[in-house]
DNA sequence: CTCCCGATAT
DNA sequence: ATATCAGGAG
């Protein structure tokens, strides 16, 4: 597996931001709050479904206070048709009380600060920055994580290694190119049956493409 | 490294 | 019917 050079990297960077100029996360949120339990809803879950169980969730409790004081049945019926709807009942709820006690009702813009709340990780914190305040910092999620790996950008085995490769790699405007690369591997560099011969402007680039030409 | 766990694509 | 998708905690 070839590593790119410097030039292609910037290649790749450019084509990115080129396509993706204008991307943005595909969550529906209105506020920091919203934000925050939208991007916990999503993990190993759709952005889809957690869109389609959040109107529900935001107004039977519209802002922290109110889910600091949630009962546990009633969050869990609330997102019981997203993947580990246990956990993230109960962090939600554990999260909203943490800010409430520690942060005084202000959810924290910072990663330490970010992670100590339960249910959250660093994916999950650097989305939030990088969604409300376009921190520079990248995000490793599952699709980020493939795109990189099939780009040769990484062959780091996690996703807090393949961060760091993507960093260095790009090094300014981490917070397009995650939503880019978010997309991308979302709708064209797909886990099955990706666009390889039909949508991908980065073909040339990709390391696995013997994988899944078509025969 | 294992558990958590519904939805969707095939 | 079964494989695959999609992060965090212990």
């Amino acid at each position: 597996m070839k590593r790119p050079t410097k030039a292609i990297k910037a290649t790749l960077k450019s084509r990115f931001l080129d396509r993706y100029s204008d991307a943005v996360s595909e969550l529906h949120y209105r506020s920091l709050y919203e934000l925050i339990v939208a991007v916990m809803l999503s993990a190993q879950c759709t952005d889809k479904r957690v869109n389609i169980i959040t109107p529900a969730l935001f107004n039977a409790f519209p802002s922290v206070e109110d889910l600091a004081q949630a009962s546990l049945e009633k969050v869990t019926s609330l997102i019981n048709t997203c993947s580990f709807f246990n956990n993230k009942a109960k962090n939600l709820i554990l999260m909203a009380q943490s800010v409430m006690e520690n942060y005084g009702g202000q959810i924290p813009l910072d990663e330490k600060s970010l992670m100590k709340l339960a249910g959250v990780g660093q994916k999950t914190a650097h989305v939030v920055l990088i969604e409300y305040t376009k921190a520079n910092v990248m995000a490793v999620d599952t699709h980020v994580f493939r795109v990189a790996h099939r780009l040769g950008l990484s062959q780091a085995k996690t996703p807090a290694k393949t961060e760091q490769d993507l960093v260095n790699a790009f090094k300014t405007e981490l917070h397009t190119l995650h939503q880019a690369f978010v997309l991308f591997g979302r709708y064209i560099c797909t886990a099955k049956n990706p666009k390889c011969e039909s949508e991908c402007f980065v073909r040339e680039f990709c390391q696995t493409t013997q994988t899944f030409k078509p025969t």
